[in-house]
DNA sequence: GCCTTGCTACTCGGATACTTTCTGTCCGAGTCAATGTGG
DNA sequence: CCACATTGACTCGGACAGAAAGTATCCGAGTAGCAAGGC
């Protein structure tokens, strides 16, 4: 009786949101740019995410420097470099940080026969196997700019510009 | 003045060390296993982890059929299968979950010219763009099998085998 | 002497706390623009 | 009419709580072996 079932795996190593806010976000400036900066709320509008929050996230953008911000009226954030120089390797630094997901605890270094003077970071067999399948993952983000996001969906949607700039331009 | 110093980005989405755990365990089995099975106990004495969350870890390996599992006295884990049969992939998928890094919220969903009837996670080019390099990922880590770890960690420390074996059956 | 039976010690398994990270919110510093005033 | 100081509203920026996940621990269910007792 009371048979047990496995729900499924929870959810682990997830990267942040704020990595699919912020390509989204960017794409969105691309095409509602026309010299004019748009601010946190209205970008958070487009898809009803919390303002402040989504700030937290072009801030780090703007640190990174994929966008600029400005303060005061009609501030807001703009691009910083063409979006044919900004690589979704760019956008998940800027967001989620520079380390990578499997991080070498260096347990060798408590093991039986350890040697304090090897870095197991880079000695460990296992630590260079999984580093291998974190370059192929940079690598894969590294060799996609925003720019080749940008016209696959114009190539699908046409109307996206527009709709983006005019939904933008709303008060 | 007061100027702020930025610390450098915290550290995001890293997978459990679990994994780490869980990579040199099975590892550790395959050399001390002669058809006896190794506590729990054992395997995290040789790295000085926490006993009981170790077994945690294994649990999970167990439930994925990489090992088993025998209750009782001379009970233990042992591996299920041929070192050959199990991937990188199998291990972190066994710790981890079967979900990518990446995970679309389809935000789009909430946008202005949102479909119902479209699910985003397929649909959405940034979805597209960041399942490619998981895909990358995953492919890496399948592609390589514990057998391959373990030759080449005896042909740098052609000792482990014997020192491992050794430390694994002392009381 | 051998078989049966009960017991004890051992191990995994999942339920339970604690810590760190991620998510979300708030208020202050800075800035630009408009407005009113004086020349 | 034009220049300038003042005011005010707007925006980012980082500091401050709440929620979720990762980490660590504990105790119970089950099992295998051992020991004692009976045949």
């Amino acid at each position: 009786m009371s048979r047990v079932f496995w729900m499924g795996s929870v959810q682990h190593m997830q990267m942040s949101e704020g990595v699919e806010w912020a390509l989204h976000s960017c794409l969105n400036l691309a095409w509602a740019e026309s010299g004019t900066a748009v601010t946190a709320t209205k970008l958070a509008a487009f898809y009803g995410l919390p303002a402040a929050y989504l700030n937290k996230q072009l801030q780090a953008l703007a640190r990174a420097g994929i966008v600029a911000s400005t303060s005061g009226p009609r501030g807001g954030f703009r691009l910083a470099k063409a979006l044919k120089d900004i690589t979704l390797m760019d956008v998940v630094v800027a967001i989620e940080g520079p380390d990578a997901a499997f991080r070498c605890q260096q347990i060798l270094r408590s093991g039986p026969d350890a040697d304090p003077t090897v870095d197991y970071r880079t000695a460990c067999v296992v630590s260079q196997a999984m580093s291998r399948a974190d370059l192929a993952w940079r690598r894969e983000l590294a060799a996609q700019t925003l720019a080749d996001i940008r016209a696959t969906v114009e190539s699908r949607s046409p109307d996206t510009p527009e709709l983006t700039r005019n939904r933008l331009a709303a008060k």
